[in-house]
RNA sequence: GGCCCGUUCGUCUAUCGGUUAGGACACCAGGUUUUCAACCUGGGAAGAGGGGUUCGACUCCCCUACGGGCUGCCA
């Protein structure tokens, strides 16, 4: 058994797309799984809607995926050379015809065929069997001399057997008449050059697989193991747009999921092992197989992402957990934190980390660090630290004064405080999370203090006595 | 329009002819609780519809409905 090679190939258009992202990672899960080869091609023929900053977009998606592809990437571009020698060989052998119909000669045929009644014309070119002799000195589009009868089984790992009658495919063009290949082509040569064994690809392209399929039989070719899975759907079921949200991976960074739920979350979308839920890459890479891909298309659902996202949070070692949170700063265009506020962050993950879905709630609730005297409040907060609540406060300034600081010291304090009046702790606790953070959503109290230490902790309730 | 693909709880899915159709997220109720989150207990919730095949169909076949894809000298 020869090594396993698949590929991610992305147009460059855009940003990339969430449910590419999930199709490199299958590529990617298969294959790493597998000790094959991943490769990176950016399909970038189109010459009009391709840009470099697009195909940065997506290398820069798929590194913060943690997606690493083998050797250079590959600009499809790049081989148009290869494509047209190959569509020139498929003209010496007789499997390709030149085409000198023009766009309006087809086009008007169309018409006419519509007109007729014809739901779907066939165009059989004039020039399939054409003596070259009458050949006029026109410009002209190579043609695959696709079979007339008969038809073309698509062995689908994901989807079965796929049977396309072969008279409802035309002579598809392989080379443009100004020379260029169409990506029908080049897709076959890359994928054949680049010794691909198995295309794994948005069953959008289940159709076109029949005519590649037949370039492979026409060079003589071995037809790669074919696996089309369903495309992602939006929450309400339909086609995945922009109206739905986030549809490029850059917004799911930015939104604060760290890059081992989206993984995570991303393979089960549409491939399941058993009950397994949540897992890492270690036993995706496993576990994956192309006999898990469902054939139903699976519609996004950002609560089950977030319960992911909270898991693996809670699950990451601070030290690994630093570096994202830092990224996500950077992602979602927040200021770049300070020394100082970088330190609180490492004292105070242990208290966000379990309670924190995203990076986003994550340092929301570390505010209590990231801040600094004199603490701002905001409205939920002003509104517990009502007059009665700030005389409490001030007595259990001198006893924090004197407690050793301990989580179980600083409870009783604060719990006895609480007795003194006959309240429970939370009319305390409440009060003072305020007064410690200016915001009603923080860790535990005594955490905080713990994190923010002895005089900071006083400062801050010194602040609002006066 | 034609061709191709799909259809199990609200969502992601398990089941690969014989199960009380399982799990997860979400939801509801209760518990725990210093807020949030987490956690514990319990609950409601599914085989699109109709025909076959079979001793027996969610599983196999056909039809319908619905959804999606393709139908370019785009990728």
């Amino acid at each position: 058994m020869s090594e396993i090679v698949t590929r991610f190939a992305p147009s460059p258009t855009g940003y990339l797309h969430i449910g590419g992202a999930r199709t490199a990672l299958f590529n990617w899960l298969f294959a790493r799984g597998r000790g094959g080869k991943f490769l990176l091609r950016i399909e970038d023929t189109d010459r009009e809607r391709s840009t470099p900053e697009a195909t940065a977009a997506i290398l820069k998606g798929l590194t913060w995926l943690g997606l690493d592809w083998d050797g250079d990437v590959v600009s499809q571009f790049d081989g148009k050379d290869r494509h047209a020698e190959v569509a020139h060989e498929m003209l010496a052998r007789g499997t390709a015809y030149k085409c000198f119909s023009t766009q309006a000669e087809i086009e008007a045929f169309r018409e006419a065929e519509k007109a007729r009644g014809v739901s779907y014309p066939v165009f059989l070119s004039p020039w399939r069997d054409a003596d070259p002799a009458t050949y006029p000195d026109a410009p002209y589009v190579i043609r695959m001399k696709a079979p007339r009868t008969g038809q073309t089984v698509i062995d689908d790992k994901v989807q079965g057997k796929v049977v396309i009658q072969n008279p409802t495919l035309d002579d598809m063009i392989v080379l443009r008449s100004d020379g260029t290949p169409v990506y029908m082509l080049a897709v076959v040569v890359d994928d054949h050059d680049m010794g691909v064994t198995h295309v794994i690809r948005g069953d959008d392209h289940l159709n076109n697989a029949a005519r590649q399929q037949m370039v492979y039989d026409a060079m003589g070719w071995k037809v790669p193991v074919w696996a089309h899975i369903p495309l992602i759907h939006g929450p309400d079921g339909k086609k995945l747009s922009k109206r739905h949200g986030a549809v490029g991976l850059e917004e799911y960074q930015a939104m604060g999921y760290p890059a081992a739920a989206m993984r995570n979350y991303l393979a089960r979308l549409g491939w399941a092992h058993g009950d397994a839920e949540f897992f890492g890459d270690t036993e995706a890479k496993e576990w994956f197989s192309l006999e898990g891909i469902g054939r139903a298309p699976a519609r996004l659902d950002f609560k089950k992402l977030e319960n992911l996202s909270g898991q693996h949070i809670a699950a990451t070692a601070d030290a690994d957990l630093l570096p994202e949170i830092l990224a996500f700063f950077g992602a979602a265009k927040l200021p770049e934190p300070s020394q100082p506020q970088k330190d609180g962050l490492v004292r105070a993950l242990f208290s966000v980390k379990e309670r924190a879905k995203t990076f986003t709630e994550l340092i929301e609730k570390a505010h209590f660090v990231l801040t600094s005297r004199p603490i701002s409040m905001d409205e939920k907060a002003a509104k517990s630290l009502d007059p009665v609540s700030r005389s409490i406060l001030s007595e259990l300034t001198p006893q924090l004064q004197s407690v050793s600081w301990e989580r179980d010291k600083l409870e009783s304090v604060v719990a006895g405080v609480a007795e003194a009046h006959v309240m429970g702790l939370g009319k305390v606790a409440g009060p003072l999370r305020a007064a410690l953070a200016g915001r009603a959503v923080t860790p535990s109290v005594f955490d905080m203090m713990l994190v923010l230490g002895r005089e900071e902790t006083l400062a801050r309730l010194k602040d609002l006595a006066d």
